[in-house]
DNA sequence: CGACTACTATGACGGCGGTCATAGTCGACG
DNA sequence: CGTCGACTATGACCGCCGTCATAGTAGTCG
């Protein structure tokens, strides 16, 4: 959240990521980054030489690099891991933020996703790589419960789907119901993989 | 997927939905929508006085009712209608699109959403309605499959927030996967819904 | 001190995109 | 025939945006 600290370029690529959150890629003007991250207008082109395509590129791999990240702390802040519990967490860093800060913004990695995935095939690769990384560390953290691998991958692959579109449906509305609703709804199908059992059924009444 | 017949206008507001659905609705140029529905450029400010602003509010809504409309025709083709069953068409109709046309378009309400969700509120209440619209007929698709009404809702609000990450996903890695995987991973859970049984369980082993 | 590199500062350019203004076509109706 | 309304056609305007060019500062090393 602070955007102080740090040297200029990183604040700049952090800037990009927060303003591509809230309207897409195009409403993410340079100089718009540039005063957002309080750096001189002059530094973007001196340390992104590739231009606009470049600082969105790494803003993508930022984003992605920092919810891989958000997923050890998840496991870390769990008094007892479970599938439901980490992806209650992923969630709940949503519901919070847009309880107390409102529905201004949504996933950055989408955003670029959904603006450039067709015509810039640089950025719509950062976005995969962004996606995959978040995946594995996902997928990591379920293998780690007792999931098997395969099904942790599926799983965490259900997991982003859910959360992205949720999160989608939750700012069109500007309601966090759809991001609760699939929270418990997901919630026993999660925990059911961990026990080993049948992928059907966990805990019988 | 026909541009020709139905007026100039139907034509603009679908035309805008296809360019919103591929990059965005900054990357749908009002000329370029004229263009792609061999409509004369003069004819936008004569039927959009709203401007772009009204253009692509239509063109979100049109996409609302689109879907809707096609809950009903993947029920009637359903041998026998099963959640599971409506949810693997609804998905079938991307996976189908991405392995014959490539990976070039996502939905639109959600790229309008990314893109105007936080700048301009008529888009949003647009994107929110379309969504709703949609929620609506998948909900009352599985309550006529005897799903109770508040489960048929949750499940639908899982089922388009799981859809709509899967083409995110998708289009980021050009890869179907995401949509097969949440297909398969959710389709127990639908159907349990559907038996009266308890949330978790339907067929035993 | 001089030179070199890293970074900053700012103005200009070219293109694009939404909108407006103005005029033109065409059919209907009296 | 005249007029009116619906629609079409085009060019111009203005602002924004990414990029480039050029120059300036500052710290460092020889």
């Amino acid at each position: 959240m602070t955007v102080s600290e740090r040297g200029p370029r990183e604040r700049m690529v952090f800037s990009a990521a927060q303003l591509i959150r809230r309207g897409g890629v195009s409403a993410a003007g340079m100089r718009d980054v540039a005063e957002h991250a309080g750096a001189p207008r002059g530094s973007l082109q001196h340390y992104f030489p590739g231009g606009k395509e470049q600082l969105v590129n790494e803003a993508v791999g930022w984003a992605g690099r920092y919810a891989a990240g958000r997923v050890a702390r998840f496991l870390a802040a769990l008094p007892v891991p479970t599938p439901s519990g980490l992806f209650g967490e992923m969630v709940r860093q949503w519901t919070d933020e847009y309880e107390t800060s409102g529905f201004a913004g949504g996933c950055p990695v989408a955003a670029a996703t959904a603006d450039c995935a067709e015509r810039v095939d640089s950025t719509r690769q950062a976005a995969s790589a962004a996606f995959a990384q978040w995946h594995g560390a996902v997928a990591a953290a379920l293998a780690d419960m007792g999931v098997t691998p395969e099904r942790a991958s599926a799983l965490a692959t259900l997991m982003l789907s859910s959360l992205e579109g949720a999160i989608l449906l939750a700012r069109a509305e500007q309601d966090i119901r759809p991001l609760t609703t699939v929270t418990r709804e997901l919630a026993p199908l999660l925990d059911a993989a961990v026990t080993g059992n049948s992928p059907r059924c966990s805990t019988p009444p």
